[in-house]
DNA sequence: CGATTGTCGATTGTCAACAATATTCTGTTG
DNA sequence: CAACAGAATATTGTTGACAATCGACAATCG
C-alpha cells in the first residue's frame, strides 16, 4: 500500500485497518476524484500491483464499491466504473431529495438546541464564506451542513443511504454549484430548512428539506439545458 | 441469474455461474429462512466446508450480503447475521414507503393498458385467493403485484432499493398480514393503487402506494402491542 | 470474400498455505 | 477464590499459484 504521508513502516507494522479498507477509500478516490473515467475497466492485477497488495483485497475492495453503485461487476469480465445516464442522475436527485426530506423532518421532530446552534452556525459561516468568495469552502461547509443533519436524525439507515447516493451522484461529475448566485440561493434554501427545525415544524422541515434537493436537481438541469 | 440483457446464453449446457453467486444466493437463504439466527456468526471456515468451496467466495459472498443490509461485517472477527431492532425495522419501513409511492406514482404517470391489466389480474386473483382462504399464494400474489409495478415503473435505482430493504426487513422475520381480515384490507388497499394508476393520478398513486406500506407498519405495531 | 473455428494471451475465478489477530484455556499468584 | 498473565487454539487477513474463461486474431473451409 502506497503511503501518502512518508510513513510505510510504521503503517505496516501498527496497521489495524483491514487492508481491504485502504484499498477501497483509495479506489473511491481515484474513481470520484476522476482519475479512472467512466465505464472504464479496473484491472484486478495492475491495481493490485500499483497498491503494493494481492488481488484478494483489490478483489474485496471492488465488492464492497458495489454496495455504493460505483461501479459494477460483470461475471467473468471484471469490474467497471459505472456510468451514470442523465435519467440515472436524475432518479438519484429523487431518491436523495426523499432521504433529505425524511432526516430534516426527523431532527425537527427532536429538541436539542445544541443541534440547531451547530446548523446555523454553518448557515452563518456560509453566507461569510459567499460574502468572502471562498466557493470551495462553501461546498465544505454544505456538506458538513448535510452530514450534520444526518447525523443527529437518529435515521441509521436513512443516513448511510443518503450518503451512499451523494457518492453515487457525484459519479455525473458536473459541479451544480457554480457561480455566487446559485450559493446565494442555495444558503437561502439551507436557512428555510433550518428555521422549520427550530420552529419544530415536521412537515415543513420535511417540504424545505426535500424542495432544496429537488432545486439541486432543477439547476442541474437549467446548467444542461441553458 | 437472470438473462435480462443480451448475453448469449444460447447454449443450454447448464451454466457455470460463477461460485460466489451460487455461494451468495445460499447464504441468503439461509439467512431469510431462519437457519442461522440473529446476530449470530458466520464461520467462514465451516460455511465453505458445508458448500464444498473455498474460504475466497465466502468472503466475497458474504461482502457482497453486506450490500443488502443483511449481514454487518466487523474487522478481524468476522461477519454477523443483522439483528434488526423494532426501531431499525420501523426506519425499513419507512423508507420502502417513500420508495414504493415513487413507484406507484411513476407508474401512473406512463401510459400502457397490458401493465394495468396485468395488475388487475393480479389484484383479482388475490381476491379469488383470499376467498378460498389460500394465504400462502396470496403471499406470491402479493409479492408478485409489488415487484410489477417495480418491474415496470422505469425506476431502477428505486426498484433496487426497495427489493434490497424488502430483503432486509424479513430479518424481522414478523409475520404482520395474519388473519383473513388483514388480506382483506391489504387487497383493498391494492386496489385503491391501482384505481389511482389507472386514471394517472400520479399523486393519488403515490400517496396510496405509500399508505399502504405505512400500513402494514402500523399492522406491526399492532401486532406487537395487542 | 465472408463466416466459422482454433489458438493464444490476458484476465478473472478459485484454491490451499501462511501470517496476523482475536478468543479461550490454563496455571500462577495475591 | 478471584484476577491476571501467558500460552494454546481458533478464526480471519493476505498471498501467490493454478484453473477457467473471455476477447482478439489468425487459419481454415465453403
Amino acid at each position: 500500500m502506497q503511503n501518502a504521508n512518508g510513513t510505510p513502516e510504521t503503517a505496516q507494522r501498527f496497521r489495524q485497518r483491514p487492508l481491504v479498507q485502504e484499498v477501497r477509500d483509495e479506489l473511491e478516490r481515484m474513481i470520484l476524484g476522476g482519475e479512472v473515467e467512466a465505464g472504464e475497466r479496473l484491472n484486478e492485477i495492475v491495481l493490485a500491483r500499483q497498491m503494493g497488495v494481492s488481488r484478494g483485497p483489490v478483489r474485496e475492495a471492488a465488492r464492497s464499491l458495489e454496495r455504493e453503485g460505483l461501479v459494477r461487476a460483470v461475471a467473468n469480465q471484471g469490474v467497471y466504473v459505472r456510468k451514470l445516464s442523465l435519467e440515472d442522475a436524475l432518479e438519484l436527485y429523487d431518491l436523495r431529495a426523499l432521504m433529505a426530506g425524511e432526516l430534516c423532518a426527523s431532527v425537527a421532530a427532536m429538541p436539542g438546541a445544541h443541534i440547531r446552534a451547530d446548523l446555523r452556525d454553518l448557515v452563518d459561516t456560509m453566507d461569510d464564506l459567499i460574502a468572502g468568495d471562498d466557493q470551495d469552502s462553501y461546498f465544505t461547509a454544505n456538506l458538513a451542513f448535510h452530514d450534520h443533519i444526518a447525523a443527529v436524525a437518529g435515521l441509521e439507515r436513512t443516513r448511510s443511504l443518503y450518503v451512499a447516493l451523494g457518492k453515487e451522484v457525484r459519479l455525473f461529475r458536473l459541479r451544480v454549484l457554480n457561480g455566487l448566485a446559485s450559493l446565494v440561493v442555495s444558503n437561502a434554501e439551507h436557512r428555510r430548512i433550518l428555521a422549520a427545525i427550530e420552529a419544530g415544524d415536521v412537515e415543513t422541515a420535511r417540504t424545505e428539506g426535500r424542495n432544496h434537493h429537488l432545486n439541486g436537481k432543477r439547476r442541474l438541469l437549467e446548467t444542461l439545458n441553458g
